[in-house]
DNA sequence: ATAGGGTTAG
């Protein structure tokens, strides 16, 4: 075959740059190493071979530059990019429209947006190519000039440049945030319009899209509505149940793809555990961890943090130690995971401990590192170590404290009793502090009993986050210790004039790799008439111990004043928990709200009569109760 | 032999 009609049959022009480069054969074989390589993406590799090749007199041509630009553009290597673009222009080959692409594209990832562009307008033959439009469009959004993307995507719709799935794919994800969840659901129009829709990636996208902006429902609809579902597709889905804190339909999730048949990859199980972490689901969280294994993933670095964090969180301290010495390369994510699993549990010492010794072997702490050591500190209450290490973050480690930080310190204050230096720690705040910053004062004038402090926090409270529920029932708890009738009754009238209503309490018990979940009053479980029979007979047993200071379990507080509710649902969990196991064994209930001041007291109870330790992880902290003592010093 | 995109932890 003549290289013309080589060249006809390929549809290029035989008068082109790459008709003339190609009569330099010879190249042939280094282009195809250099394809291996970047395939393989070794690009360092392709680079000096790419080097070698000039070395050696052999002079590249136009299939060469594709390779080495990509290898430039993946390792972010402008200079080098540049020296290419010189080298493209020597041999003459810049016309064609992949070399353009290349370009364009090498030059989007080195972040030289405007030389992207440049690229683009000087070649007028080129700037009616899906593909060049495709690569300037992905360059603009990946360099925060979403809005210049847009606008070139309207210009290709002007021009009737036609867009294909790819020009989608590079504006979709970058909707992938709240205030452009609008603009999304156009593009995702847009697509169903033209048919782009049936693209696989397409509705991989879009589905990321969706749960990024928290619309979980609507994505899962249209993971329901995919006729194909690819392994992306599931983890997509899955992780994105797992960000929003949907952890039971994560598992579920999980279930329904193995019986689908479909194979998993360390993707898939690092979304499934994160859901384990958050429902404290060790049961299944162990099964995780043997899939694992079964899949030959040990050595994933996500997946060893993801253990990690599990076991940690989930109490199992000395697994999660025994995984973390396993790693030999230990990042900030796996210091960070066991120190704040020792806090979380209270060990604040080996926290301390951990961290220290993080620092010694090089690792420089983050924002997120500090916010478990600080909140160790308050967990244990070291009081003076949290305050040095918030006052390290900033001065010897120049890390501007969030308003996750201030909370956590005044946190700490506040449990010390240090009311007033909480307070003016907030005044003086270079951040705006967040509900969150306010509402641990808050919780802090419970614990001291500070009603006056609390309706000043309250006040700041209710402007950051006016639907928050827990808040009104912390302030009417507040009250309720104070004898304070009056302000019940207020914040019951402020409850009922916003219209806002107890968001359900629920917890969680996990049984042999089961989840089991009760609302407050719940009868739908199927052993309903043992759990409510146990709880009977639980409750007529505590009547006669009585407090430990005589306190009589039923006293009513603000909480149940406020809303009356059926049976809490902890203690649902918990006769659940005792029908269910035998003694000796270790319950774990999660809570989705704060721990009410009744069940603390009747749990303490339980704990003294029957052979059960009892964990309850509420919105705030962990409990453990063990033989009638509970682990928080500060609470009831 | 050639260019453009989607899922991962604290």
């Amino acid at each position: 075959m003549t290289v013309q009609s080589h060249f006809r049959i390929r549809g290029l022009n035989s008068h082109s740059a790459i008709a003339r480069s190609l009569l330099t054969t010879t190249a042939i074989p280094w282009n195809t190493h250099l394809r291996e390589l970047a395939k393989q993406c070794l690009f360092s590799e392709a680079l000096n071979l790419y080097r070698r090749m000039l070395r050696s007199g052999q002079s590249p041509n136009a299939f060469t530059f594709p390779f080495v630009l990509k290898s430039c553009a993946s390792l972010s290597l402008s200079t080098a990019g540049k020296l290419l673009h010189g080298h493209v222009i020597k041999i003459g080959c810049e016309p064609e429209p992949f070399v353009q692409t290349s370009l364009i594209s090498m030059y989007c990832k080195c972040c030289l947006v405007d030389n992207a562009r440049k690229v683009f307008d000087e070649n007028p033959q080129s700037r009616n190519l899906t593909v060049c439009y495709n690569a300037l469009i992905s360059g603009y959004t990946l360099n925060s000039k979403f809005l210049d993307g847009i606008v070139l995507f309207s210009k290709m719709r002007e021009t009737g440049v036609a867009v294909n799935s790819v020009t989608m794919l590079g504006l979709i994800p970058r909707c992938a945030e709240p205030v452009y969840l609008a603009l999304g659901m156009c593009f995702h129009g847009f697509c169903v319009k033209s048919g782009l829709d049936i693209d696989f990636s397409i509705g991989n996208c879009l589905l990321t899209m969706y749960v990024k902006c928290g619309s979980v429902q609507y994505a899962r609809s249209l993971f329901d509505a995919m006729p194909e579902k690819g392994l992306i597709t599931w983890n997509a889905m899955i992780s994105g149940y797992a960000q929003n804190g949907f952890a039971t339909e994560v598992l579920d999730l999980y279930r329904e793809m193995k019986l689908c048949g479909i194979y998993l990859d360390p993707v898939t199980l690092v979304g499934v555990l994160s859901s384990c972490t958050h429902l404290g689901a060790h049961g299944v969280g162990r099964e995780v961890e043997q899939q694992v294994q079964l899949c030959g993933f040990d050595s994933n670095p996500f997946l060893k943090n993801s253990l990690i964090n599990m076991y940690a969180r989930c109490g199992n301290l000395v697994k999660a130690r025994e995984i973390f010495d396993s790693v030999l390369e230990k990042s900030i994510v796996s210091w960070t995971g066991v120190i704040g699993g020792y806090g979380v549990h209270g060990h604040g010492e080996i926290a301390v401990q951990l961290f220290e010794e993080m620092i010694k072997t090089g690792i420089r702490p983050d924002k997120t590192a500090f916010v478990s050591i600080i909140s160790a500190c308050s967990h244990s209450g070291m009081t003076d170590k949290g305050l040095e290490y918030f006052s390290a973050m900033k001065s010897k480690y120049g890390l501007q404290p969030g308003p996750e930080h201030y909370s956590c310190v005044v946190d700490l204050l506040g449990r010390a009793g240090r009311l007033k230096e909480a307070k003016d720690l907030i005044n003086s705040m270079q951040v705006n502090p967040d509900g969150a910053v306010w509402g641990a004062l808050l919780n802090a004038c419970k614990i001291h009993k500070n009603v006056e402090l609390a309706e000043l926090a309250f006040e700041r409270i209710i402007e950051l986050e006016p639907t928050n529920i827990g808040y009104y029932v912390l302030l009417s708890n507040i009250y309720s210790d104070a004898e304070n009738l009056e302000g019940v009754l207020k914040v019951r009238v402020m409850l009922r004039e916003r219209q806002l209503k107890k968001e359900p309490g629920c917890s969680y018990v996990e049984l042999k790799g089961k989840v089991h979940m009760f609302l407050a009053g719940d009868k739908t479980h199927s052993q309903t008439a043992d759990i409510y029979g146990m709880l009977d007979e639980l409750e007529n047993s505590v009547k006669q111990l009585g407090g430990p200071n005589g306190e009589d379990h039923k006293r009513r507080k603000g909480e149940e004043q406020l809303i009356g509710e059926g049976v809490h649902s902890e203690k649902l969990a918990i006769a659940f928990g005792l029908v269910n196991t035998s003694p000796g064994t270790e319950i774990v209930v999660i809570k989705n709200l704060r721990a009410c001041g009744d069940c603390h007291l009747f749990i303490k109870l339980v704990s003294k009569i029957v052979d059960r330790k009892f964990v309850v992880r509420d919105a705030t902290r962990f409990h453990h109760f063990k033989d009638g003592v509970c682990s928080c010093r500060d609470y009831w």
